[in-house]
DNA sequence: TTTAACCAGTTAAACGATTAACGAAGGGGA
DNA sequence: TCCCCTTCGTTAATCGTTTAACTGGTTAAA
């Protein structure tokens, strides 16, 4: 059962396979007759005729295709989000996403970045698992490129777009204190990551807002983010003799291991501490006891504005060149019961 | 900069193309001196020759390149494992895996398979979240295709491969018993998925064999499996007349409801009650305290499978034909922290 | 001596589309 | 009648490979 191709169409119809070209591409303005066009799409249509894109793209060089390269997008929820996003923005335009992992390994992104290109990809969208800052992939040299969830040191020739983590943390900031709080405990990071700084530069500038005193002693940073890095560090807060009325995680796992250092201290959440954390990872956030207040993270807005700015760029590649542009995403707010108003005693 | 392709490296050698394409395609048994298949390949190297994919495959018919097609395997860890499995086996040998989420929408699913067939594909994995049992898809038709988490109705014509939910069920409980337990409560779902029946059945086998009388009285179902179906399970389990020495939960975010009600009785974790997960679900099993004991689903492997399978096939499509198979695989059992030794009572 | 085989490549067709250039028929104006 | 436009399609080149068929000269076998 071999496909139809355009010359079968052309038969069935009569007439050349140009013509058919014409007529289906919709190129024939005013070059073919009524009578054969419509002879024409009646037999494309009972044929079912497809056009095979492999030779359309040997002919035209476009491939209506780009790829996706990243570290290590495929496993975790939030590369998931972004793969989704931008996947399904290039779908929606008709275009298709390649994806490729490259573990991280660049020997790994060079062979990546050559398969695709001897696909005949148009353009890359470069994914970093972790928010950071990199230098230009020298294999991408001259291809159209969106940077996303990381963004070039020098980033004059290319667009990027990342989450806002110091208005996003900023944003939980304010949320604790509409609470009430201003004793307020942070939970961090010492690894060098944009999200780590950021994030604790926002708590920073937030408590020197509000004139708390020697907020560092209200401050514990370790390397890792796990859920034991979180317990640790609020048991050292918690049992400390500032206790904070709220705590502000790094992320939401930092805020699992607070949630068990509250619990065998005997302090009730949200009640007697409130606790916020960050990411709104998906099965810890709202699985916890009670469901915590978080920042949610903007993976699928990204990967959709990755995909749509892209493709906004091939499809317009003749008119004036668009600008490249450094876009930032905010994260949602997501309230749930782990923030409570603090009232402060009285005197 | 244009890419620089066979009669480039032709003229620069000297020769004509197809002599460079014997050269190069290896397939020059004695039809080229030693002299100017050094001066091809040197030709070939200096020039940075690498070969139009797209010309190569209208001309040879065959793409290297398989379909994932899946309905929403992108944003969840599982499927993002399944996923990585198959494009990293892919990669390993050669193949390009092109990846589409269709949304469990069946009019999106069938434009995936027309546009990833317009590409020339080869073949199609069969992607699944959940693992289910499913018709035959009539787009697919004659073509090669594996069933990845899921399985056919009638799987006379195609290969699959799936989790063995009742081994591994069958392993958890083994472990437990293994423990000194016996008064083992179920916690699990009434949604008919094969997960949730094979498990369950799994752990009414292990109490029949054992004896437990009246094991009914032990089990907890709840047609969701969230955290908070899991605490309701176990509140009712653990308060009741008969407390099970140990809660084995069809899910590890069941488990962390269970968590919760045991610390709420007061029931220490695992000395008072032994806790048993399911899915090894990152970020929760290991993060929880104590760490969770719980069964690792094989989804990498499977998507490894399915790709090594699939293209197996296709390599081979000359040889006698190779046989369908329905491949079943074995999670592994994750000893963490949660189940400890039960010692009855003496007298 | 004729025939066959071998060597070391080359020529040219094909894959399935797109598209610039061409051409035949008909109509209108001078 | 002659010339020039339209109109409606067709021809043929092209994209970058692969590969069956060919070539022209030498050598071995019959």
């Amino acid at each position: 059962m071999k496909r139809v191709k355009l010359s079968d169409v052309a038969a069935a119809a009569g007439v050349s396979s140009a013509t058919v070209s014409l007529v289906l591409s919709e190129n024939a303005d005013g070059r073919v007759s009524e009578g054969v066009e419509k002879r024409v799409l009646a037999a494309a249509k009972k044929l079912r005729y497809s056009p095979n894109l492999v030779a359309r793209s040997l002919r035209t060089q476009k491939s209506k295709t780009i790829g996706l390269i990243s570290d290590t997008v495929a496993t975790t929820n939030f590369a998931g989000q972004m793969l989704a996003g931008a996947e399904e923005m290039a779908w929606k335009r008709g275009w298709l996403l390649i994806f490729v992992d490259t573990s991280a390994d660049s020997q790994n992104e060079e062979r990546a970045i050559k398969a695709l290109l001897q696909r005949n990809v148009e353009g890359f969208i470069y994914a970093s698992m972790f928010h950071r800052k990199l230098d230009y992939p020298l294999q991408l040299k001259n291809q159209p490129t969106i940077f996303l969830h990381c963004s070039l040191n020098s980033p004059d020739t290319h667009s990027s777009v990342v989450p806002d983590e110091y208005a996003s943390a900023s944003l939980a900031m304010d949320f604790l204190i509409k609470n009430g709080h201003r004793e307020i405990g942070w939970i961090g990071i010492t690894n060098p990551t944009v999200g780590g700084r950021e994030r604790s530069r926002a708590y920073i500038d937030a408590m020197k807002k509000l004139k708390v005193k020697d907020y560092k002693s209200l401050m514990f940073n370790t390397f890792e983010s796990y859920a034991n890095d979180g317990y640790v560090g609020a048991m050292k807060l918690l049992q400390g003799l500032r206790r904070p009325t709220a705590l502000f995680c790094f992320s939401d796992r930092m805020a699992m291991g607070a949630y068990r250092a509250a619990n065998e201290i005997g302090l009730r959440i949200p009640q007697d501490v409130s606790i916020m954390g960050f990411d709104n990872q998906p099965h810890i956030a709202e699985a916890l006891w009670p469901p915590l207040s978080t920042m949610q993270l903007p993976h699928y807005e990204m990967g959709t504005w990755a995909a749509q700015r892209l493709i906004d760029e091939l499809e317009n590649q003749d008119s004036e060149s668009v600008l490249c542009e450094q876009k930032v995403i905010t994260c949602k707010l997501i309230e749930r019961d782990s923030v409570a108003p603090h009232h402060p005693m009285k005197g």
